[in-house]
DNA sequence: ATCGTTCCTATTGAACAGGTAGGGAATATC
DNA sequence: GATATTCCCTACCTGTTCAATAGGAACGAT
C-alpha cells in the first residue's frame, strides 16, 4: 500500500489553492510554502486543470483557482485525477486482477481494501481539512 | 495507493504453500501454478522466511511449510513481512509525514486510509481464503 | 504593440521497483 | 563419498517515477 509523491502533492496543492480562495494562487507560491519541486509540481497541476479540478489563468497575476468550491470537491477526486484508477494492483486496476487457482480469494481482499479506501477519502473534502474547521471530522472514520 | 507486485505475490504464495499442506511445496511449482517469475519469487519467499513466517528445507524432496497454521496468519502478516510498513506516502511510512501549513490536516487522511486497510488485512487470515471455506467471509468487512 | 510575468512543454539525469542470471551452500539418495 | 536436487545469495539489466533545467507560448498591463 503505497501512495505516490504525485497523489500527495496534489492534495497539498489542492489544499492550499483552496486556502487561498478567492485569490489565485501562482505554481511558485505552492511550490515554496509547500516544500514540492516546482517542476514536478507544474506537471500536476496541469492534471489536475485537465481533470476539471483547477482553472487556470497565465499572464501577469497569473495563477490557479478552484473549479468547484472547496466543500464540493474530495480528497478521492483529486488522487483518482493524477492516479488514474484509486487502487491498483500491480499496476492494474483492483477489478482487472484475476487469480488462479487456490489464490482466487485474494480478489475479494483487493476488493474490500479499495472499498475501505473509497469509503474514507470521498466522505472527506478539502473543506474538512483546512484549518479553522471543527479538528477531528474525520475521526468518526477511522475504526468501527 | 498501489498494491506492489512483491506483496501481491507473497501473498499468493503463501495461501498456495498453506493449500499444500502439510507436505512440502517447492518454490518452482509455486512458481508454475501461480504464474509468478521463479528467480524473484524466491526472493520474497526468502523474506517470508526471515520474517519467520515460513520453514524452508533444502535437498531432495526440499520445498517450504509454513511456520505458524493458516488460521494464525493474517494477511496483513504477509504484507509487512515483504513491504515493511504497511502503508508510506512517498517511500516513508504514515505515520513519519509530518505537513506544513494548511496541509496540516492532511496527516490525518493518511492515517484514516492507514487504519481503514489494516482493519481489512489484519482481520482476514490465509484461511479465510483458501477455497472450501464458507465464501464471503470479507463481505462483511465491505461496507457499512 | 511591447514588455514582463506566468503557464506550458521538452530534455536530461538519479533513484527505485520489477525482473533476470549464475554461482555457492545444504540435504537426501545412491 | 559422489551426485543430483533444492534453497540461498549476489550482481546485473530495464522501465517507470521523481526531480532539475531550459526554453517556448500565451496572457495582462502599460
Amino acid at each position: 500500500m503505497y501512495v505516490s509523491a504525485r497523489a500527495d502533492y496534489a492534495v497539498r496543492a489542492m489544499l492550499a489553492i483552496a486556502a487561498g480562495e478567492p485569490a489565485l494562487v501562482k505554481a511558485a507560491a505552492l511550490a515554496r510554502t509547500q516544500e514540492i519541486p516546482l517542476s514536478f509540481l507544474q506537471g500536476i497541476l496541469l492534471d489536475l486543470r485537465r481533470a476539471g479540478l483547477l482553472h487556470s489563468h497565465r499572464g501577469t497575476d497569473g495563477g490557479y483557482t478552484l473549479a468547484r468550491s472547496a466543500g464540493e470537491v474530495t480528497v478521492g477526486d483529486v488522487l483518482r485525477a493524477v492516479s488514474g484508477s484509486l487502487t491498483t494492483v500491480r499496476g492494474l486496476p483492483a477489478d482487472d486482477a484475476t487469480y488462479h487457482g487456490v489464490a482466487t480469494g485474494l480478489r475479494d481482499v483487493w476488493l474490500a481494501v479499495h472499498a475501505a479506501i473509497e469509503q474514507v477519502v470521498d466522505s472527506t473534502s478539502l473543506a474538512d481539512l483546512l484549518p479553522g474547521r471543527r479538528p477531528g471530522a474525520l475521526t468518526r472514520n477511522r475504526l468501527p
